[in-house]
DNA sequence: CACCAGGCCGTGC
DNA sequence: GCACGGCATGGT
């Protein structure tokens, strides 16, 4: 189980759960259990959203050559990477992102999922839908404690038809699509390409990776990172958090 | 008491 | 365009 919870748990995506002797996940309408990244090629839909048809290998070791933080990145988490999550999740995820720790937002995630979602196995409840979550309101949304973010999700719910059809846009104009989001910023929808459209073009840049860059890159320019951007971003990011930088 | 967390908004220049 | 304070909440 240590292999996979850096990917599962370590702040790309909010829908897994640790428990005794597995992490849990509601997805697809189903409870997934999974203990080792094995668990991922058992099944079509785990097969798909663990990114199986993407080399690892190659990019892996292309990265470590790049310089010696991004090889100690890999050499500490080798199993990284990029899940292909479900665009609306990772939309209200990183809304409740901002400012926030990764503790709080899954503590957040699992509100909204009991609060609003149905229950696909005794006491596993799905994230709600659109629709779902457009039973909330801001004042629910407030005794929920999403803080400043309620009027976020509140317009995220309303515009939640933006999602349909980024994937055939550029990064520039979907980001710009995506940012007329009241509380969806640039990092924000950074992440929404990555994490929900697999655009590994994507770099989100927060408060680790600005640390990040200014202190192993300070003259450098993202495409420094080319040709996975993306990848480069994840594993410092493990890397600051990890080294506590 | 302070400062921080996968930032963004509103205001002022 | 850029800088800066404010923002809900919980942890250290």
């Amino acid at each position: 189980m240590d292999d996979i919870r850096e990917i599962l748990t370590g702040g790309q995506s909010f829908s897994w759960s640790e428990e005794e002797d597995c992490f849990s996940a509601v997805l697809n309408e189903k409870v997934y259990r999974v203990q080792s990244e094995s668990d991922f090629y058992s099944d079509d839909f785990l097969r798909m959203y663990y990114d199986f048809d993407f080399d690892y290998d190659r990019a892996r070791c292309e990265i470590r050559e790049k310089d010696e933080l991004l090889k100690q990145a890999v050499d500490n988490f080798p199993k990284l990477r990029i899940l292909r999550q479900d665009p609306w999740i990772t939309l209200i995820s990183f809304i409740l992102s901002q400012n926030n720790n990764i503790k709080r937002i899954k503590g957040l995630y699992d509100a909204l999922c009991r609060n609003y979602g149905h229950e696909v196995e005794k006491n596993y409840y799905s994230f709600p839908t659109p629709k779902e979550l457009a039973r909330t309101s801001i004042n629910e949304l407030k005794e929920l404690k999403v803080g400043f973010r309620d009027r976020y999700i509140m317009d995220a719910i309303e515009k939640a038809d933006i999602l349909n059809g980024l994937e055939s846009l550029s990064y520039d104009e979907a980001e710009k699509r995506l940012m007329t989001i009241t509380g969806v910023g640039k990092k924000v929808s950074a992440c929404i390409l990555l994490f929900g459209y697999h655009r590994m073009d994507a770099f989100p840049i927060d408060v680790w990776i600005k640390k990040v860059l200014n202190q192993y890159y300070p003259n450098k320019d993202i495409s420094y990172f080319n040709p996975y951007p993306a990848l480069c971003q994840q594993y410092l990011f493990s890397m600051a958090r990890f080294i506590k930088l």
